[in-house]
DNA sequence: TGTTAGCACTCATTCTTTTGGAGTGCTAAT
DNA sequence: ATTAGCACTCCAAAAGAATGAGTGCTAACA
């Protein structure tokens, strides 16, 4: 197979430009007029062919125009597209307000973002792989029951109640707390194993036992991360493009939104595999999702430092202004860095 | 204006039975047909007619069957429909899996009504209207900053980390816990307010800044629950229904369910409007959601005991199954109701 | 040899027309 | 009071006709 020429490209582009626009399958006409390379329509339809056989391009019958193939949105998005200016990249800034609970932040970011792309979009809460134990509190809640409190280096703060079976007195506590802590701090969350359970039960003599309920506690506080918690906004965009809105479709899609679980799928999908920019481009199939098939979806990871991720998407159709998207998200990540590094 | 005597009556039942199955206008040989009441097709027209002219049915156009009007549903609920066996809501158990995190079950809980009605769903998280602080802790975290745990009656738990000016000794701390915990104990959580801070501030001399910034903290884990949570699932479920699939009143339906800001004012109302039964029934306009005026929401209050609320809701057509739903809300109250007692 | 004008052909879309049938209202008979 | 019968209405689905955007191919041209 032929390499694709300068004009080709060059008509590939075009076309491409044309139909993210429009939605609508692009003549040969369009392009010989709108183009810069004055070349006759009937030049046009020689090279479309051409492309068409190369994969680039397709036709949803026989006398409609062309519309990209995924190939030829590969191609563009890889090679073809233009990398925007920084200069405009700096003066757009999401509006997010400050506001010190995580979850909040989240959701703004979400909403904001879905709102200026007109997709839908996700972000996954941060995870803390490699989070420490900071600090750990056992108090008497009454004769049987403690609160367990667990501070991580990230400061996160995590609590639970803890049934006892017998009574406990202030010393025991006081003594168990000076234990815990002495042993556990600066231990990453996911060193607690059994192995270390067994032998903290062990220093523990006779309140093993308790020693156990706190480690499990521990466990099941830091363990809530594995399924990651996803926060999206603005599923019913899709409902902007007729390509997607047909109901059975859209109810699919929306779907997928609404339970989340098949979005950590895609999260961990991008978590895994790391890449230069960290900005990654599923078009159609490439996506881990199936109800996603005609949609595009583009991914950043965003870092908070040490270990600290998380990931955002967008989704959108196919023709998705994949330059913007992919700015936006620069944009935002920077943003969400400078927002939480001075934390 | 005539009032409605029996044959009217079971006439009209029929009517809005036969089109809540099959959504479809219903004419007066169908009735005449699979009524029990042997009439001809003309004197069900002739009384079709007058059901009409009282505002109960309506037509859509002139050739064609009747539909019920909101006024004619809202007679149904009230007096015609049918109550269920006792036995079959016995039979009826919602399969609610048992977790100890609130948040879980009331997910578990919206998703599973959703997948048993067929309808959209929500819940609200409870409330804590009369809540009382049960437990302060402060312990330190590092030099300059302590953390703050809140446990309620009700055995929530609640922290939030506070920054200090200057350090405080381990003595202070102590002390500072013991004149917290005294004055507080047992206090509502309602009651916390500018009066009672200035009296602690004052009692606690030179760390007054710190006992505000700790009562600060307080107010806050409490006051959290003023923007109450809601859960929701199975808005995709109105695709099911042709009368509200179309895209521009799905999407506007489906938006009100992801932004749930709108259904906090439904819960509030149905809060607020205490009934006999607790189960409300909102047709067309009466819910005040303006998004929903095609549809009708079906509500309860669940309590889990003094003054813990919240309320459950479905979200359907008109056309949707009262029986069936008023049902399924009673017996799921039912479920919660013991789910928690015991806990 | 690459480009272009011209022309016949295809096919989705849109608009109009036709037809079928479900349902009504009215009247006259029982 | 009820019902059979009939003319009438009007939606919905099917069928048909007009439109036009777009193609592929061929032949002429620079």
């Amino acid at each position: 197979m032929e390499q694709l020429d300068g004009r080709k490209k060059k008509i590939l582009k075009a076309i491409i430009q044309t139909y993210l626009e429009t939605g609508e399958p692009v003549g040969s006409r369009t392009i010989s007029k709108f183009s810069d390379l004055n070349l006759s329509s009937a030049t046009i339809r020689n090279e479309m062919s051409d492309l068409e056989e190369m994969g680039y391009i397709l036709q949803p019958h026989t006398s409609a125009g062309r519309i990209p193939s995924d190939k030829g949105y590969r191609l563009y998005v890889d090679a073809l597209m233009a990398e925007k200016d920084k200069e405009i990249a700096d003066i757009k800034e999401l509006m997010i307000e400050k506001t010190d609970k995580m979850e909040k932040v989240l959701k703004q970011v979400v909403k904001t973002l879905a709102q200026d792309t007109q997709y839908a979009t996700l972000i996954s809460a941060p995870t803390f792989s490699s989070d420490r134990l900071k600090f750990i509190q056992l108090s008497r809640l009454n004769s049987l029951q403690l609160v367990v409190v667990v501070v991580t280096a990230a400061n996160r703060i995590r609590n639970e109640i803890i049934d006892l079976e017998e009574q406990m007195s202030d010393d025991t506590i006081f003594k168990l707390n000076f234990l815990l802590n002495n042993t556990l701090n600066g231990i990453p969350a996911a060193e607690i194993n059994l192995g270390m359970i067994a032998q903290l039960r062990e220093q523990a003599g006779q309140y093993g036992k308790v020693v156990g309920s706190v480690l499990d506690a521990v466990a099941n506080v830091i363990q809530v991360d594995e399924d990651l918690e996803i926060y999206t906004s603005g599923a019913t965009n899709i409902f902007k493009y007729p390509e997607l809105s047909d109901s059975s479709k859209a109810s699919e899609f929306i779907s997928t939104f609404e339970e989340k679980q098949q979005l950590v799928d895609l999260v961990k999908e991008t978590m895994a595999d790391e890449e230069s920019t960290g900005i990654q481009v599923y078009i159609g199939d490439e996506a881990p999702i199936k109800t996603m098939k005609d949609c595009s979806v583009v991914t950043a990871t965003y870092e908070l430092g040490e270990g600290i991720r998380g990931t955002i998407g967008i989704v959108g159709p196919k023709r998705m202004d994949y330059e913007n998207v992919v700015d936006s998200l620069k944009v935002l990540r920077a943003q969400l860095d400078t927002m939480f590094r001075k934390t």
